[in-house]
RNA sequence: GCCGGUGUGGCGAAAUGGCAGACGCACAGGACUUAAAAUCCUGGGACUAUAAAAAGUCGUGCGGGUUCAAGUCCCGCCACCGGCACCA
């Protein structure tokens, strides 16, 4: 292709209009309050007016990690469906606001600093200028003056600063929000009684209740620790128990861990997804993980004849006879099948199991019970302690292997079934997990899959108690049916037995409703260097107790020290441990070693590109309120939900702005477009950061992504997931070289819809130059061009200026557009702004292809028909628009009255009268089969369309000799004869 | 296993219940050219039939149904893709 003739002389008109969109800052959005210069676009299109007075437009991408190898042909396809929306969204008058920036902590720098000693900032840089340029050579409409980067000390800044709101906070049940945490109630032990002063002992009480309850708060939870690598792995670089790089064994080791109380938010992140446009699959996606589950809290009492105490070394250090008061509490959703409970089962790692397994086996306790560890099996305690340390030898996955069967052992007690009184074995087994619930279960065999397979292989009594419909085994039968054998609730549907069993509980204390959510708190802590430090440090009390206390807001930004060794410490501590001065404080106190995870940073960044700069707040609140659409009350249609959601989005005065309100103004980011591999985690993270930050009255609307929109992935032309390894990776640079960033926006937009996966076609790039290629020949004059290709051989180095040579075609005049120019030119703009209304960009293409092949075959052009035109392709193709627009400019026009620049010309509208036809070409059917074709005036009656059916030729041999038993008009779209 | 999505020409894809295959790719034929490239024009779902045309039959994963009319709506399957996965 390169040796080819170019189809337009893109590789100067392209760098030419970037060139200027810079140093005009084209693309500048204007805050509130903002002096906008009177030479910008903005202030011609908009005379008189301020920013505040525009309704405004939040398109953003999801910010790219900026890695070593470069853009991906998959970042252009979501930046360039965003880029077109906003440029028509400008061109329809609203002010909007399109930034980029980078997500630039993370793990591959810090890997390579290991590998090389070079320091991570130096790789993102590096990185990030790479994605810069690449990023800028496909003329996206970025307001590059908020550019923004989570290492950059002034971001990370308010990135500390939210966590400090965080562990500054606690969540209020009673008020179902965040408050300070100066609001914590404390229980009545721990109060202060009215003029006595605590003494130390309840003081160090107080703070352990307070910093129980923080939303920041600490807790030993378990990592995995990599020897040969010397460092703590994600949970995603563990493959089968082993290192995903080098292969290395790794072990799970407890270490102390900063974790943030998402949980509590478990409610509002699952109600309030009813209140956002984001596609029905993608909020499934986030109902599954937030995963609720209403059952109930049942208590089982242990009756063990002989218990025990069992030091960790697994030696018994007391015994006795029938503990009293010890009893097991299980989450069920199934509380009407407690009648069919013939064992309980807890996870290995359960609190109690230490306490209430037995001395010794019952008599006749089979040998199956015992365990598979024989040599362990000489008594309960022993089996206990070999089937635990076996548990926990296990990764996460090979735990979650459905394959293999079931293990587990009897702990050689029993427990009392509240409802029957029945005795009942304990076990343990890792079926249960011990994070989910209460960690026990009550086991209905008859009535869950799992249980069902548990009792099948240690021969488990089986007690069917509901019943299934007819033709279906009730054994095994685990959705809704009718209760037997089961007391008060015999003969009861199950809803209605749930409920009844329920409310027994409850009565007699022995259990109640509740709900269990699959959520868990989100392990915040990392022990690696490139990421934010925590403004923490740990101090020690008279008593030797440590504890944590946060640094002074003025204290931040909290820079990272300087390493020469990126590696953790052989001790295991984190990398930070290495720079003993800055851990090690004057006053004794010794710094936090650990840094936030990656996602920190992404999960507000949308907040600060309202006012990157701003030094006093994440963003002054008047912009935040502008930018957020505080004051927006539209009304709106949620895919899925028959009810029409009202984001009723402030809790702040609205009278107080001064905004124009409009039909369109959305609560939050209007659009957010980004992969579906962040589908759950930093679109969970970051809607929970904003309802903490909406609860602390830092931001104005509840949720941040009002509408959201996942790119589809793009695959390699083979069809295969694009991999280096595979050898399908396209690069972008070299589609901008061979046929320009124009040409490669469109081809991204031309595939297919935006949110489908697709193979990239190469030749499908050529297909739509070629179309760009022909919009260029619809303009210019070709004898020019040719002595433009002349000089330019002459002068191979000569800029943009050559392009001057190049003269519009002669047949483009100021003329009078004839009835069929000005019907393709409208039908045209109708398809285009109705396609980008509702982001089908392809069929908008498609729309602008068949009017060029019309445009084509004119052998006049009249200017204001191609003016149009440009503005139709302009968001699709921004590069050439200008130049040709900037070439009918050069002559005065009828509808080219100002200056301003094609970015900020307003959107044509099409008028529907252009529409109408005179004459319709009206298909006709015979008993649904098309037979023939009448034409036919437009204003025609139904019995005059019937007549001309009836009588046109084709159809006359297939209703001949046929009775006529109806003639179905559709107006304007067909007939159809019902004959027999 | 559960949840979600998708199945339409050789390929990417279009089609408010109303002419299936717009637009593009690839392909074939033609024009221009010494020739090629580029460009322009023409063709095209499959099958039957025909010298050609006209024409007919079938056709949107499979099987049923609703309807004057179904790619589109309903019921039951199948396949593929994505997510979750012992969550009690």
């Amino acid at each position: 292709m390169s040796s080819e003739r170019k189809q337009y002389p893109f590789r100067l008109i392209e760098p030419k209009w970037q060139k200027i969109w810079d140093d005009q800052q084209t693309f500048r959005a204007w805050n509130p309050g903002a002096a906008i210069p009177p030479e910008h676009p903005f202030a011609q299109r908009h005379p008189g007016r301020r920013a505040e007075d525009l309704p405004k437009s939040y398109i953003l991408d999801m910010f790219p990690y900026p890695s070593g190898a470069g853009l991906h042909v998959g970042h252009p396809e979501g930046y360039t469906a965003t880029d077109i929306l906003a440029r028509y969204k400008r061109a329809l008058g609203f002010n909007v606001l399109h930034p980029m920036g980078w997500d630039a902590f993370g793990l591959p720098a810090e890997q390579y600093a290991i590998s090389t000693g070079q320091h991570p900032r130096k790789t993102t840089e590096q990185n990030i200028a790479t994605f810069k340029r690449q990023i800028k050579s496909l003329g996206f409409s970025y307001d590059w003056s908020r550019e923004i980067d989570t290492t950059d000390p002034k971001y990370f800044r308010w990135t500390q600063w939210i966590f400090l709101r965080l562990y500054h906070s606690w969540f209020n049940p009673q008020t179902n929000k965040a408050e300070p945490i100066e609001t914590l109630l404390y229980p009545q032990e721990l109060q202060i009684g009215p003029g006595s002063s605590p003494d130390s002992a309840l003081e160090h009480k107080r703070l352990a209740y307070r910093d129980s309850k923080r939303l920041a708060y600490v807790a030993e939870m378990p990592v995995w620790w990599c020897e040969e690598l010397g460092t703590v792995l994600a949970n995603e670089e563990v493959i089968d128990g082993k290192s995903e790089r080098g292969g290395y064994p790794v072990v799970r080791r407890a270490m102390r861990q900063w974790m943030l109380r998402i949980t509590s938010y478990a409610e509002r992140l699952l109600q309030d997804l009813d209140s956002i446009d984001w596609s029905h699959s993608l909020k499934e996606m986030q109902r599954n993980w937030i995963g609720r589950s209403e059952g109930a809290e049942v208590k089982f009492s242990v009756i063990s004849d002989q218990w025990s105490v069992v030091s960790k070394q697994g030696s018994v250090t007391e015994t006795g006879s029938l503990k009293t008061d010890c009893s097991i509490t299980v989450f069920t959703t199934r509380p009407d099948t407690l009648f069919g409970a013939t064992y309980m089962v807890l996870a290995p790692e359960h609190k109690l199991v230490a306490q209430i397994t037995a001395a010794e086996w019952p008599a006749d306790t089979p040998d199956a019970w015992k365990g598979d560890d024989k040599s362990a099996a000489r008594n309960p305690q022993s089996a206990v302690a070999a089937y635990r340390a076996y548990a926990a030898s296990k990764s996460d996955l090979e735990r979650t292997d459905l394959a293999k069967e079931k293990t587990g052992v009897f702990i050689g007690a029993f427990a009392r079934n509240p409802v029957n009184g029945e005795r009942i074995p304990i076990w343990i087994a890792d079926y249960v997990l011990a994070t989910y619930g209460t960690g026990a279960i009550m086991a209905v065999p008859a009535h869950d899959t799992r249980d069902l397979e548990f009792a099948r292989r240690f021969n488990l009594p089986i007690r069917v108690v509901v019943q299934a419909p007819a033709g279906k085994d009730s054994v095994g039968y685990v959705d809704d049916g009718e209760s037997v054998n089961s007391g008060l609730i015999t003969g009861l549907r199950t809803p209605e037995a749930k409920r009844t069993i329920t409310a027994w509980l409850e009565e007699k204390g022995l259990g109640h409703k509740t709900i269990n959510y699959k959520l868990r708190d989100w392990l915040f802590s990392r022990q690696r260097y490139w990421g934010e430090p925590f403004p923490i440090v740990w101090k020690t009390d008279a008593g030797g107790q440590t504890y944590h206390q946060a640094l002074p807001e003025s204290a931040l930004p909290l820079l990272p020290p300087e390493l020469t060794d990126y590696k953790p410490t052989s001790a295991g501590d984190p990398p930070l441990a290495r720079a003993k001065e800055w851990v090690q404080l004057p006053d004794g106190s010794s710094r936090e070693t650990n840094t936030m995870p990656q996602w920190a940073g992404s999960c507000w960044y949308y907040l600060r590109y309202l006012d990157p700069t701003n030094d006093q707040a994440i963003s002054a609140s008047e912009t935040e309120r502008y930018w957020m659409g505080a004051r927006a009350r539209s009304k709106f249609k949620v895919q899925g939900s028959k009810s029409e959601g009202s984001a009723v989005a402030s809790n702040l005065a609205p009278e107080t702005l001064n905004l124009e309100l409009n039909e369109s103004t959305t609560p939050g980011v209007d659009l957010y477009v980004g992969g579906a591999e962040h589908a759950v985690l930093h679109l969970l993270y970051a809607r929970f950061w904003h309802k903490v930050l909406y609860d602390l009255g830092c931001v104005s609307t509840p949720e941040p992504f009002f509408k959201l929109v996942n790119q589809g992935l793009i695959l390699g032309e083979d069809s295969q997931k694009m991999s280096k390894a595979r050898g399908n990776v396209v690069n972008p640079d070299d589609m901008v070289r061979e046929f320009g960033a124009d040409a490669l926006r469109l081809y991204e937009m031309f595939m297919g819809p935006l949110e489908d996966v697709k193979p990239w076609s190469t030749k499908g790039v050529e297909g739509v130059y070629r179309f760009l290629g022909r919009v260029w020949r619809l303009f210019v004059d070709e004898q020019s061009e040719a002595e433009f290709e002349q000089s330019q051989t002459v002068h191979p180095h000569a800029g943009a200026e050559l392009l001057d040579r190049i003269r519009l075609d002669g047949a483009v005049q100021d003329i009078e557009p004839t009835t069929p120019q000005l019907k393709a030119l409208h039908a045209c703009m109708k398809k285009v702004t109705e396609d980008l209304d509702r982001m089908r960009f392809n069929t908008a293409i498609s729309a602008l292809m068949v009017f060029v092949n019309e445009a084509m075959t004119w052998p006049r052009k009249p200017r204001p028909i191609l003016r149009d035109f440009l503005m139709l392709l302009h968001p699709f193709a921004p590069h050439l628009a200008e130049e040709l627009f900037a070439k009918l400019a050069e002559a005065p026009i009828s509808n080219l009255k100002s200056q301003i620049p094609l970015s900020y010309q307003p959107w044509p509208k099409y008028d529907p009268a252009l529409l109408v036809e005179d004459t319709l070409e009206l298909p006709v059917q015979v008993n649904g089969k098309l037979r023939g074709r009448i034409l036919i005036a437009a204003n025609a009656g139904v019995p005059q369309i019937e007549a001309a059916a009836l009588n046109n030729e084709k159809v006359k041999p297939f209703i001949d000799g046929k009775t006529i038993n109806k003639i179905i008009v559709v107006p304007k779209k067909l007939v159809n004869i019902v004959a027999a």
